[in-house]
DNA sequence: CGAGACACACCTATGTGTGTCTCGGTGCTATAGT
């Protein structure tokens, strides 16, 4: 037997033994054997795919706590459940700001005595000096990052301490200097994310595990509206003729408050779910949700991680979302018990604006010097900073942010004036990236091709079929793919453009090629052109 | 970036056109006040 198959027999074993597993799924195996044998992994594969199986069999056999880093409190908290509830009789405890000060201690002291199997806690627990030395204490082997693709979404300026996650990592090695291995896990990741989270968390000798983006039971439709009354009849009309549970999205607030109002007037049982409501009417919305006692739940992007209803039928989109990252998210949360299901996007061109919006402002150059004069006068500690240069904690930890960033990847810029360029240089190409999501995300709301293999495009697959379930193959307007063998440019390749530079072809069709440059994101080249005026190369 | 609210000018009665301003998503945590 050799040692891979000797690996997978322990993990078969804990599976059934300690979770009451049977058999595992495609990937589960693959990313527990690569974990014993040495390598961090990152794991991206579809919710209901059992990628917290992976943390678990893969903690139990690992000797040692293993820590289990989780975005949301209600999260973490179903997780604890589960794992107390599992036939191997593990333990597992929590540091959040919901326990008090007596309890934390008690869960780091039965830690430290080797009394706990799972240790749950925020990006921001961990940044406190206190909290991450005795959790270090502790002895963790292992950590577990969910919903990894935080790390890149959420990063830069909305959660900072997710931004220095791969740092308080570092901080959690052993007196040897060895660090805990590390699985970084999440449903959706398109390759720069996938590059972003391997960096940011800077994982070691790692070995990327993906599973595929294809939903076979989802169909995707695309409604083109132009004035905004019709869009607001559309998108009641679809909620009226679906049947069974289903989530509306909306890019603000007051959208879902106006669409919630006017499905109830319909006749929908409906509730509306966003980040204005206190934190007991969204529990019991959710609650009654998944009790069947609601059957539409109008949202904004808050109604996301965690929702985990298996028999949602629809889910329509009443605006468009900024980037495909966001809109195969929301729609994964339709159909996960298999059955079919819907996902109807209704699309006016004008709602692409606040995509662009979103994407966020460029630091200006006096106040990214006025924070680096400040770090220089009082240190890095964030709080500190933003009291010395008199600036919000919010646009104090963005600029501090993109300074530690310019610093790992621009060392050559250790000057104050060209650390200030950097930096604005970096938030000028984050900008250009995500501006590129909208513009992808348009593309796919315009686009005669299978929508299912334009999203699967998008995340650096290549589809073998069309779906023959989106509007576009139902049309007949979709061709099946042409899987070109001898395509002048494969997907995966690296190529380099006169203008944009270096990057890397995310997708190819018979006349198109969508390419992923460093500089600029996403751009969709004609083959055509680019032939012509020799614009693309491959490297 | 763009939609919608609002004030104001027009010039003698009601509404139309122009300009300015504001607002827009996601959650942790610590702390103040019931």
């Amino acid at each position: 037997m050799t040692s891979r198959e000797q690996l997978l027999t322990r993990v078969e074993k804990a599976a059934r033994g300690v979770f009451g597993h049977e058999h595992l799924l495609g990937g589960q195996a693959e990313a527990m054997t690569a974990l014993l044998d040495g390598h961090d992994v990152l794991l991206v594969s579809p919710t209901g795919s059992g990628k917290s199986l992976v943390y678990q069999v893969a903690g139990v056999l690992t000797e040692g706590c293993t820590l289990v880093i989780s975005p949301l409190l209600a999260l973490q908290q179903d997780q604890v459940e589960s794992i107390r509830s599992a036939p191997g009789g593990l333990t597992a405890c929590r540091i959040s700001s919901a326990e008090s000060d007596a309890e934390k201690r008690e869960v780091v002291e039965r830690a430290t005595a080797g009394e706990v199997d799972f240790l749950f806690c925020s990006p921001e627990q961990l940044a406190n000096d206190e909290v991450r030395a005795a959790i270090g204490a502790a002895g963790i082997r292992l950590v577990a990052v969910d919903e990894a693709h935080c790390v890149s979404a959420w990063g830069h300026d909305f959660r900072p301490d997710y931004f220095r996650l791969g740092d308080l990592l570092a901080d959690l090695a052993d007196e040897q200097g060895a660090a805990p291995r590390v699985v970084a896990m999440t449903a959706t990741a398109a390759p720069p994310v996938q590059e972003d989270i391997v960096d940011r968390l800077d994982l070691r000798e790692p070995r990327t595990v993906l599973t595929g983006f294809a939903r076979d039971n989802l169909a995707l439709d695309v409604v083109r509206v132009n004035e905004e009354p019709d869009q607001h009849l559309t998108v009641v009309e679809l909620v009226a003729a679906e049947q069974g549970s289903g989530i509306v999205y909306c890019r603000t607030r007051p959208k879902a408050e106006e669409y919630a109002a006017a499905l109830a007037e319909a006749g929908r049982r409906t509730a509306v779910y966003h980040a204005g409501l206190s934190h007991r009417r969204r529990e019991q919305t959710h609650e009654a949700f998944m009790a069947d006692e609601v059957d539409v739940v109008v949202a904004t992007s808050a109604f996301g991680m965690g929702i985990d209803k298996p028999d949602v039928r629809f889910v329509v989109h009443a605006q468009i979302p900024e980037s495909p990252d966001t809109y195969y998210q929301e729609v994964g949360r339709a159909g996960r018990d298999g059955e079919p299901a819907t996902a109807t996007l209704v699309y006016r061109p004008e709602d692409l604006a606040l995509g662009k919006f979103f994407s966020g402002g460029i630091p200006k150059k006096k106040d990214v010097h006025a924070v680096l004069r400040a770090a220089g006068e009082v240190g890095t500690e964030p709080k500190d900073v933003a009291g010395a240069a008199g600036f919000g904690p919010r646009k104090t930890g963005r600029i501090l942010n993109l300074l530690a960033l310019v610093h790992e990847t621009r060392p050559e810029a250790n000057e104050a004036g060209a650390a200030v360029d950097a930096v604005v240089e970096v938030a000028e190409s984050h900008r250009q990236l995500e501006r590129s999501r909208v513009d992808m995300m348009r593309g796919y709301a315009e686009t005669d091709r299978c929508r299912a293999a334009y999203l699967q495009g998008y995340f650096g697959e290549q589809a073998e079929h069309r779906c023959g379930r989106c509007d576009n193959c139902r049309d007949g307007l979709a061709e099946d793919p042409a899987v070109e063998q001898d395509a002048a440019y494969p997907v995966q390749s690296d190529v380099v453009h006169v203008e944009f530079g270096p990057g890397v072809v995310t997708d190819v069709e018979d006349d198109r090629v969508t390419v992923l440059f460093e500089s600029v994101g996403y751009r969709t080249l004609s083959l055509v052109v680019v032939e012509e005026q020799d614009l693309l190369a491959l490297t």
